[in-house]
DNA sequence: GATTATCTATTACAAAGCTAATAGGAGACT
DNA sequence: AGTCTCCTATTAGCTTTGTAATAGATAATC
């Protein structure tokens, strides 16, 4: 089955995955709650063990690269909720999406193209 | 912030959002995992517990039903998602969406459809 | 060379989540 | 009456998650 992040450890990937890189004081930073620097590291520790972070040495410091890309961690939580919540259902999923009030045209544009692009290829 | 439901609750409201109202034992029975009757009628509690179901005396059994409804659980899951891992990105998300091979064109039509209308709504 | 600052490592503990054995109640069946 | 079946209630153990105090290591600075 797919990757189960914690919350925690979602936090912290989000942060990795924002900066490119990141040591253990930058995402301390990065977190919007604040965290203990061992808690920090603890995470990043759990992370490592479950492969989705590798480290190198940068300076004195550790320096943590994400191995679990952020569109493979999304494509998992997204069928999961596709599943479970929405029936199957991507259209409920979308409209879930769409419902937010502030949505830029232009952006409603480019989601447009999204889908339009994919028709074409499937109608040869 | 919005509703956190972990793997067991979901799986747990998933049944009853697809069954309408069900007792412990249809949630039971409706559970891809075996899981013994006294851990679905904990997790009922504790959803019960939480307000996001509530249950009405059946002959002798209960009968469960949401208050939680599932878009409002599927929107804050999805913010999360779309704030944590696509860094609040419509686009890359609606890509992960629609990444999967095997989408009828139908369902591609409709999906079109959602996003047009709220489009046209948009430019006045 | 002592002090400070910045890291990582160890260890521990509390809270949350998950699971189910066991017990108890009440109607149905013989 | 006794047993069976289908419920809910209680209680408890184990695992995972979350958090951080404390300790140790090393380089910079004074």
């Amino acid at each position: 089955m797919g990757v189960q992040l914690t919350r925690r450890e979602l936090d912290v990937m989000s942060v990795i995955w924002k900066l490119g890189s990141a040591t253990v004081a930058d995402v301390k930073r990065g977190l919007t709650d604040e965290l203990a620097y061992p808690t920090v590291l603890t995470i990043l520790r759990t992370l490592e063990s479950k492969g989705h972070v590798r480290h190198k040495q940068d300076g004195k410091a550790f320096r943590y690269y994400a191995r679990l890309q952020s569109d493979a961690a999304g494509s998992s939580a997204l069928s999961r909720l596709l599943d479970k919540v929405y029936r199957g259902s991507r259209e409920l999923l979308m409209a879930g999406l769409l419902e937010n009030e502030d949505i830029a045209p232009d952006e409603l544009k480019r989601l447009k193209k999204l889908v339009d692009d994919r028709l074409k290829e499937v109608s040869k």
